[in-house]
DNA sequence: TTGAAGAAAGGAATGTCATTCGGAGCAATC
DNA sequence: GATTGCTCCGAATGACATTCCTTTCTTCAA
């Protein structure tokens, strides 16, 4: 009979799947904010070495929990200052292929496939009204799509990538006291 | 009368609203996928010294056209596979502020005000449906909240944040073609 | 309980790169 | 035609990332 802890072990080797310590989320929270931060800033945050934070850095990256790092830029201000979320309601599966050719589209920046009354879900940031309507008009040139329905942003109040932190209280709630509304 | 193109030079210079020439655009377009090269490299990539692109980048950012620099975490592998939008109608206008508090939950991502047949739209990334629930429930809990529509993501095929790159021909679209349809 | 092995952290050294400085080319202005 | 302002490049400096090595702690086995 197998030792569990031992099997768990060489899963966690495996998959690479050590469960973040404090260490880890403290260091991913502040990477997520601003990646420019020295390792050494990091560390003092953190209460680690910088070369401490380094090798977990580099761990976090190698095991995909770090995706990668990018500039945040600004829409308004490089020529795009329209966003809209656009659903799409397509007919059959496996016609999605079709909408992921437009992830060539650099005014495309998301796709997802969702569960509620429509099928796929667009975020799309252009530079005009105007070339929403030519990206609608692509969208609407496949075959499978049958319907969109397009909401166009007018202020963001909020925009940010994941963010580390994990809120417990959440998934504590307790919807038996809501029962009475 | 006043010199057309003078004033125009002297609102470029109390704007800041150079229109980003080719290098500009080009700088933009590499650190939006990644920040973590070297400007040498940068340099090479766009015809420039690296000291040109650090000037280059100094000023863009000053300018506001990139934001920040940031980690890009996984959601999944960092504790959060559950990703929803949430359409939200609520009565009345500036009651935002309100929701706008969400803004200190880390699951919220998004808070976008809308046109279309919703006022609010929500990105949400938690750590389980549990959390969802609970999300929504404080989302229940504010007055002026009426209705909300949720929108799970069951994949994801895209999702970036802002690219540099413009799709001219999306604005130049002949819409009178499409009218055959 | 003791010994051995693995993992991880800290300190120091090295190499790379960011950053700055000075000079040159170029355009626009008076 | 001289000047001002801007942006580029090459070289020098300084900061920081990265590596190496030692130490410590934990874990497993005898």
């Amino acid at each position: 009979m197998p030792n569990p802890e031992k099997t768990e072990a060489v899963q966690n080797k495996c998959q690479e799947a050590r469960p973040l310590d404090a260490f880890d989320r403290k260091i991913l929270g502040e990477l997520a904010v601003d990646a420019g931060l020295s390792y050494a800033e990091l560390g003092s945050r953190a209460g680690l070495s910088a070369p401490a934070v380094h090798e977990r850095v580099k761990r976090l990256r190698a095991t995909g929990r770090i995706r990668g790092t990018v500039a945040v830029l600004d829409g308004p201000t490089t020529g795009k200052p329209f966003l809209a979320f656009v659903h799409v309601d397509s007919t059959g599966w496996g016609k999605t292929q079709e909408l992921l050719a437009l992830s060539e589209l650099p005014e495309v920046e998301e796709i997802h496939s969702v569960a509620g009354d429509t099928c796929m879900l667009l975020k799309v940031r252009c530079a005009s009204s105007r070339a929403l309507e030519g990206l609608l008009a692509r969208l609407y040139a496949l075959p499978s799509v049958k319907a969109t329905r397009s909401y166009v942003v007018l202020s963001t109040f909020l925009e940010r990538t994941p963010q580390a932190e994990i809120t417990e209280a959440l998934e504590s709630t307790d919807l038996s006291s809501l029962a009475s509304r």
